[in-house]
DNA sequence: AAATTTACTAGAATTGTTCTAAACTATTAA
DNA sequence: TTAATAGTTTAGAACAATTCTAGTAAATTT
């Protein structure tokens, strides 16, 4: 198939990202890049990876998920108190959360613009601007 | 002193809110609500309490912030993945954080603004929308 | 292939938070 | 005011997500 990324492509990547293309990395990459933008918690990764029979453990997927975020081939979203999103779009955008149901949602880059970024407090930087959009169902 | 809002005036806040003014919750909310604008954890305000006397289990913290944000009388501010921040500022507003110290502060109301806030997906309506700027100590 | 470095694992530990059931306090009814 | 009731507080146990530990295994370098 020809969308079908080659998998020295992903090997490349990690290397690129100085991470060793372990088999436990490499089939974490596989489910999470290979599939479109995703949303995902180290649980749910560790879910698909127990239901691909790749025999992986909870400790590592948090590692790697932690690696990933670090080299910047994931960005984490905080939503909730208890627990950690792993975003697989690593470009400039914000977010829908659903609060029924707790599922995040990609906004497309453009469509939330922030004016009037105030000065940020002396001797800091901006690092990232979150915006989360929280959405309940509508009633009636 | 004038500037101190009389006993009576919490017990009030509380009886409206439909809350029991009790020892507690009296104890609790002037902490939070007699020195302006606060962003606390529940550990805080815990160990606050205690500073000042005031026997108070981390369960009823836990159980008053609840119900306070509940009230409208807090907000509740999510940043990372593991703590919870409670805000005693509830008008509409957003928030710097600073990472290297783990410490919320408020940008004064109009300092941001969003613009083409795309419709919500069919079926939700906004609940809210947060707005947080990460900052980082700024490098030499 | 041996040596070295880095990664993986199961399970224990930790952390922030929620739950439980019993004791207590505020409110309401009598 | 007292008795009944409804709601609140508490210590400690339970929980869920995450991190740590130290022993084993795999990848890289020599």
């Amino acid at each position: 198939m020809a969308n079908e990324r080659p998998f020295s492509g992903l090997i490349g990547q990690l290397k690129d990202a100085g991470l060793r293309p372990t088999r436990q990395r490499l089939a974490l990459a596989k489910l999470l890049f290979e599939r479109g933008h995703r949303h995902l918690t180290a649980e749910q990764l560790h879910g698909e990876a127990l239901d691909a029979d790749v025999r992986v453990s909870l400790a590592t997927v948090y590692n790697t998920l932690h690696h990933f975020t670090a080299a910047g081939l994931l960005r984490e979203v905080v939503v909730e108190p208890r627990r950690s999103y792993f975003d697989t779009n690593i470009e400039d955008h914000h977010h829908f959360y659903h609060e029924a149901g707790g599922r995040l949602e990609d906004i497309p880059g453009d469509d939330v613009r922030l004016a009037g970024l105030s000065t940020p407090p002396k001797g800091t930087r901006v690092e990232r601007v979150d915006v989360i959009i929280r959405l309940v169902d509508k009633g009636k």
